[in-house]
DNA sequence: GTATTTGCAAATATTTTGCACAAAC
DNA sequence: GTTTGTGCAAAATATTTGCAAATAC
């Protein structure tokens, strides 16, 4: 998409483009059996490679290992994420809700634009917290009732 | 420590203890490097094993994987935790400094005594969360200033 | 004596890497 | 034509498991 990269490159071009088609914060796995059927030869080293080189250009953010997976999310724009526990299932965390969690948080500037989803660094504890890897772990509401 | 467990084995009681006895949140191979020289008949599989019986028996919480390593802590008192993502150094979030993080959320009971450290399982978002997994993560002051 | 725990090694699962070939520029 | 990207298989890493021997009760 952008050239950002030192080559163009369509399979990394159907990589990105179906982690944007999905809000199902997939794994490499995932993608790649999305993806085999449409481009047969395709690896899935290829699949990681790539995945690795947009969390480092920043297109892609890392929701760390679930159930022994990482797991991804393409939508950069600063939020939250909430996991469960038994499924593995992702959501995301709106932004707004987000702000009502941490607008009363000591130290956090009260005028921000943090509940528009501005802002995605905020101090805390002598960390500097990346909101959009910050993970909330429990159980959905699928799971709860099971 | 306690008679959960179906026999009693010394090698259970060192593994805990030594989870107890530090603040830094470890996983399954400091644990063992940190008892191999007292325990010399100990295998990492041992500990492997019994770390995941603490945690389906509730000793110890799981803080998910960091740097590609499983992390845990011994203290299961409510409360979250900070990581960060470049050294991987792992802090408490204390329950006082999390309730004012959350104690305007949007249908959070104002009256509860989450502030004490009392609950650990909010709802969210329909998920349940339980407050001792969730982590935020970002960069600890040492690694920020490099 | 029976049931549980452990050492050890092999198996498993995910991710990374080396290298020859292909594609991009 | 040089640089970057990819397939494939092997390697690396963390964790789990099978089984015989050891330990607990």
């Amino acid at each position: 998409m952008l050239n950002r990269y030192r080559k163009h490159s369509k399979k990394r071009d159907a990589i990105l483009e179906v982690l944007k088609s999905t809000d199902t914060h997939p794994g490499a796995q995932w993608v790649y059996e999305k993806l085999k059927p449409v481009i047969p030869y395709l690896s899935l080293g290829t699949v990681y490679r790539n995945l690795n080189l947009f969390r480092e250009e920043g297109d892609v953010v890392s929701l760390g290992v679930v159930n022994g997976e990482e797991r991804f999310d393409a939508c950069t724009l600063p939020h939250a994420h909430v996991v469960c526990k038994v499924c593995g299932k992702v959501s995301d965390l709106s932004g707004e809700t987000l702000a009502e969690l941490l607008e009363n948080y000591r130290g956090f500037p009260k005028t921000s634009a943090f509940g528009k989803a501005a802002l995605d660094l905020i101090e805390i504890h002598n960390f500097t917290i990346d909101i959009r890897n910050t993970v909330f772990y429990g159980l959905c509401n699928d799971c709860l009732v099971k």
